[in-house]
DNA sequence: CATGCATCCTGTAGCGACTACAGGATCAAG
DNA sequence: CTTGATCCTGTAGTCGCTACAGGATGCATG
């Protein structure tokens, strides 16, 4: 979709699009590679050139991705707010599917923090003579 | 002499071993490839034999695994734990340096999910004309 | 003793999501 | 005209496994 009404065609580089959205260049191009990224016109001699659509979908896979999506779920979302805009059930799927997943992580997390806590809050200061640290971690199954 | 009755000297397999830690064969292979284990001696065919200081270093390694440590921190762990028994303030640095990352995940993670869940009940049974979830990935950043 | 199946062996390649080069070409400023 | 920043392609490395391929043993049964 080329702005009609839009006044100037806002033409960056790969280098202003990596810090205008936060994405390394690096991966930029890794993104176009994998096909998550269209690939962007060139110049003459061969350079990248964005404009505001690639730096809409950057943000949007940025975005997503700190969200924790995968590149292969951020794709579906892609294309089911592409041209389509199909249907809203599908993207709900996807993303409260990825909620049941944030949330089991949480969880594990939560319970991961309480040990580690308690595991260093024994060796507090390290002048006790024998670690306990070493120790929780080696014996946390009693039965060996 | 094959233990008949009490294993005295538990010589096990990989596939027991596997079984008994829950590590995979593969993966066991691999952590001797890597180093984190030692290279258990052989019987005349070429079989590894594993005693229980493996199945005990093996359950030490999975059980800090499962705490979220790198094998790298691990390997030093393992050093720390060694002949030396060093400094147990090392073995702190390392857990508590861990702990902060984990305690940063964690607070990460809640955000998401706050995040997420409002995202997704904004959508709640996909009957919404417009699908509010690509909108709100879409529009995360408002400044564009 | 032969058969057959489970288990083991080595070695290599693949995964996801990047990241880091090497070895050039081009651009913008002084 | 030279310098240094930026860009290009292509390949290989990272982490922590996992999955083969293609073969060699081990053990129970007929």
């Amino acid at each position: 979709m080329r702005a009609i009404t839009s006044p100037r065609v806002e033409n960056i580089s790969i280098g202003e699009l990596s810090k205008l959205s936060g994405v390394n260049i690096e991966t930029i191009r890794y993104y176009e590679r994998i096909k998550m990224l269209p690939a962007p016109p060139r110049t003459a001699t061969g350079r990248r050139v964005y404009g505001p659509a690639e730096k809409r979908t950057l943000a949007f896979i940025r975005r997503s991705r700190d969200l924790g999506f995968t590149l292969e779920e951020i794709r579906t979302l892609l294309d089911l707010g592409g041209p389509e805009r199909a249907s809203c059930a599908d993207v709900h799927k996807i993303a409260s599917a990825h909620l049941a997943k944030v949330r089991g992580k949480l969880s594990d997390l939560a319970k991961l923090e309480a040990i580690l806590a308690e595991t260093v809050a024994g060796c507090s200061d390290g002048t006790a003579p024998d670690c306990p640290v070493l120790d929780i971690l080696d014996a946390g199954r009693q039965s060996d």
